[in-house]
DNA sequence: TTAGGGTTAG
């Protein structure tokens, strides 16, 4: 046969078809060009087709160049070829030059290649749409193929309303699609609706269900600690033929360890016999987060002995996040093994390692490791951004997520979830309230770490309100959500709406978990509810069998010492089971200040000097008391022992927002640009309080000095001058907001009820405890905080 | 199929 008959172009298709290696591959194109059919689309197709394949898209790009009139065929293989080799510019590059083609127009395959390349992390959300759009025009918008894509492409940009609508109008769907929906769901924390989807996936007898289907649901059934569950899909696994299958055991493997049944775990473990390498990764983590590490180690240490080499997910399982405490050690010696092998450069590798060291409070070691990495990618910022407001470094964290902004990495609900808060922790309302800008945007509402977030960030920026209708909004609501809500309602005061919310939350059939009791409690502490208190006390223990925490003792001294009935808190303290810790002594020492007795509170504090000597807060409480006893020499000797001991008092500091601005002041401080108007809006307020029948409040100051210097140190506590500054800066009648980082003093609070009756003003005041909402002369705390 | 980043109390 000559090589010139039509019969030869069959003999090219098979020459490349059949090339094993990227030179053979050439050899085959070369005898194209040679016997001139190199402008034959179909070899050209088949060629390019097999270029992406080997990697190999510059090749494939110069030859696709080459073709004077390329037909959809080619363009499509090209499409994806680029899509499939991380080449997602070019994808959708040629995808634009393929809509200027007025002689093609795109098809199902066309869109579905596209779709899977925008997902690529270099794009956003808007893309999605866009493509969307196109593709409903083109008449692809229920189609099977195009559909999965879209899903996919939704849940990568967490937009999950929308993956759901696309989901939810096709009709004919195939079990790649319901998979899709599942592992799409499961990685936006949807663990409900990913089993939801898999159940109604079982009972639509018409889609086959197949290993990928089971071992996708199993890691949200671990989510949700549905045991019972995960036993029922693993003999459904068995009952279609799936139990020997390595992807379905190592998913049941992982399903066990997470629920904490590491017995069945390990003896899944000896029944596959010849691990691969993701089992044995499952293995390690299996162990790791039950805490068993030393068998962790141990299992790495084989693989390293064995032939077959660790990944990056062996490290990342090896690294004990959930247990880290007393294992810097170990973490400083994982870390030292992926310096020394490279492994590092992993993005995941060192975002693990960013986490473990932020747990253990090496904030400035997780720091390195982040400015290190190379390739940062959109965890590694999380991680971070997360380590500093987890360690109360707020600041630090808005300024690393503005960085993150200007170099141009997209946030996602994680992000937003972090930084809401750090809003909240700072009451930074304006930064919140553009992040929920953000939020509403980008559809993340139906995140529920995000609604959460929201409603803690406006609960603790003073809009109960807004947090409020947040909450009632949420269609799905987490143990966390509640506690959120009702401790918000306790900040506020508002104890009653707080317990009502905390029965319904019983009656909904939620767990309630030991914070929200401590929530609850707070909520009675804060608005006086002593026999309330006491009766979730006693439910908590037994209606629900939690042992009380340190936290929920102190929280009881707490509510009785405020109500003024130290004798029977300190009647509680003494009748306590276990050895009461400083959180307890220190709500007696709190109580002790309010009700000013000078007796108990000694006792208090010198049990507080032995626990936690290095606390000057307790120094602080116990030399106001003092002084408040006009013991001053006493006092003196307490701050005596501050100074010599070389313990710092926090500062007291009070912020203010005027039109999205924050003012920071301190307490006499001048340095703010407005100071002399601020001074003398100050005098006036003074003269027209006094008028009133106020008197400056000295007993709180912690120096004994004469009275009239006295009465000058309390006038200018950065409250004050932030009230002064709001009061002219501010439209008359609107209201102002506050936060101070310490308890509002005696003297502060009632000047500040004064002036909210002399100026007609609301004012709220977040104080390091709770809000006051000032009104008429009247605070919304009751004189009880 | 394994692994890395998130919310609630004080």
């Amino acid at each position: 046969m000559s090589i010139n008959t039509p019969g030869s172009r069959n003999l090219f298709q098979s020459l490349l078809k059949g090339a094993k290696t990227l030179s053979q591959l050439t050899q085959a194109h070369a005898q194209v060009i040679l016997h001139g059919f190199q402008n034959d689309l179909s070899n050209v197709t088949k060629l390019a087709h097999k270029l992406s394949e080997f990697n190999d898209m510059n090749y494939a790009r110069d030859l696709f160049s080459s073709v004077p009139k390329p037909d959809l065929f080619l363009f499509n293989v090209l499409i994806r070829g680029f899509s499939n080799n991380d080449m997602p510019h070019s994808s959708i590059f040629l995808y634009t030059h393929l809509r200027k083609r007025t002689y093609l127009k795109p098809d199902n395959f066309t869109y579905s290649f596209v779709i899977s390349a925008a997902g690529s992390t270099c794009f956003d959300h808007r893309i999605s749409a866009l493509l969307h759009g196109h593709a409903i025009v083109d008449g692809y918008g229920d189609d099977m193929f195009v559909g999965a894509a879209l899903v996919d492409l939704y849940f990568k940009f967490s937009c999950v309303e929308f993956a759901r609508k696309v989901f939810d109008r096709i009709c004919d769907r195939d079990t790649v699609l319901w998979n899709t929906m599942i592992s799409g769901l499961l990685k936006n924390s949807c663990f409900e609706d990913s089993v939801l989807v898999f159940g109604d996936m079982v009972r639509n007898g018409g889609t086959r269900l197949n290993s990928t289907s089971v071992a996708a649901v199993l890691p949200a059934v671990a989510e949700l600690q549905e045991l019972r569950l995960g036993m029922e899909i693993q003999c459904l696994g068995l009952k279609l033929g799936f139990h020997d299958h390595v992807y379905v055991l190592t998913g049941l493997l992982s399903f066990y360890s997470k629920c904490g049944e590491i017995e069945r775990a390990k003896s899944l473990f000896r029944d596959i016999g010849r691990p691969d390498l993701i089992s044995c990764n499952a293995m390690i983590s299996g162990y790791t987060c039950n805490g068993e590490i030393e068998s962790s180690v141990r299992l790495f240490q084989e693989l390293l002995a064995s032939r077959e080499r660790v990944n990056s997910s062996t490290i990342v399982g090896l690294i004990p996040v959930f247990y880290p405490l007393g294992h810097l050690q170990l973490t400083t010696c994982i870390h030292g093994f992926c310096l020394k092998s490279g492994i590092i450069s992993n993005s995941s590798v060192s975002t693990a390692l960013t986490t473990v060291y932020s747990r253990l409070d090496e904030i400035e070691a997780a720091r390195q490791l982040f400015d290190e990495s190379s390739e940062k990618s959109l965890a590694s910022w999380n991680a971070m951004i997360a380590g500093y407001t987890q360690n109360g470094l707020t600041e630090e964290a808005i300024s690393l997520f503005q960085k993150m902004q200007t170099s141009k990495v997209i946030p996602n609900p994680v992000t937003v979830t972090s930084i809401l808060s750090a809003c909240a922790q700072l009451g930074a309302l304006s930064l919140g309230k553009w992040v929920h800008g953000l939020v509403k945007s980008r559809n993340f509402e139906s995140n529920i770490y995000v609604s959460t977030a929201l409603i803690d960030m406006y609960a603790k920026c003073g809009n109960i309100v807004e947090a409020q209708e947040l909450f009632d909004l949420m269609p799905q609501k987490t143990e966390v959500t509640w506690n959120a809500m009702i401790s918000g309602y306790g900040l506020h005061g508002h104890g009653q709406e707080a317990l009502k919310l905390f029965s319904e939350m019983l009656h909904s059939g939620i767990q309630p978990s030991g914070v929200t009791f401590l929530s609850a409690l707070y909520a009675c502490s804060h608005a006086g509810l002593v026999k309330e208190g006491n009766e979730i006390f006693q439910s908590m223990i037994h209606d629900h069998g939690f042992e009380p925490l340190p936290e929920h003792y102190a929280c009881m001294v707490d509510i009785l010492g405020r109500a003024g009935q130290l004798e029977k808190a300190l009647k509680f303290i003494k009748g306590l089971p276990v050895d009461p810790g400083p959180a307890v002594w220190g709500a007696l020492l709190g109580a002790c200040m309010i009700h000013k007795d000078t007796n108990l509170a000694r006792v208090a504090s010198e049990k507080l000097f032995e626990l936690d000597p290095e606390n000057v807060g307790y120094y602080v409480l116990l030399s106001n008391i003092y002084s408040a006893e006009r013991r001053y020499p006493q006092a003196a000797s307490v701050r005596q022992v501050v100074r010599k001991r070389k313990l710092a008092k926090t500062p007291g500091c009070t912020l203010i927002e005027v039109d999205g601005a924050p003012h920071v002041f301190t307490s006499g401080d001048r340095l703010h640009p407005q100071s002399t108007a601020i001074y003398s809006k100050l005098e006036e307020l003074n003269g027209k309080m006094r008028e009133a029948g106020f008197q400056t409040e000295t007993i709180t100051a912690l120096h004994d000095v004469e009275e009239e210097e006295k009465e000058l140190m309390v006038k200018v506590h950065s409250e004050k001058l932030a009230i002064a500054f709001g009061l002219i800066t501010t439209e008359p009648g609107s209201e102002i907001r506050i936060i101070k980082n310490l308890r509002v003093c005696l003297d502060c609070h009632t000047a500040t009820k004064f002036i909210s009756k002399i100026t007609g003003r609301i004012i709220v005041v977040r104080d390091a405890n709770r809000f006051h909402h000032f009104k008429d002369g009247v605070c919304s705390c009751g004189d009880y905080w």
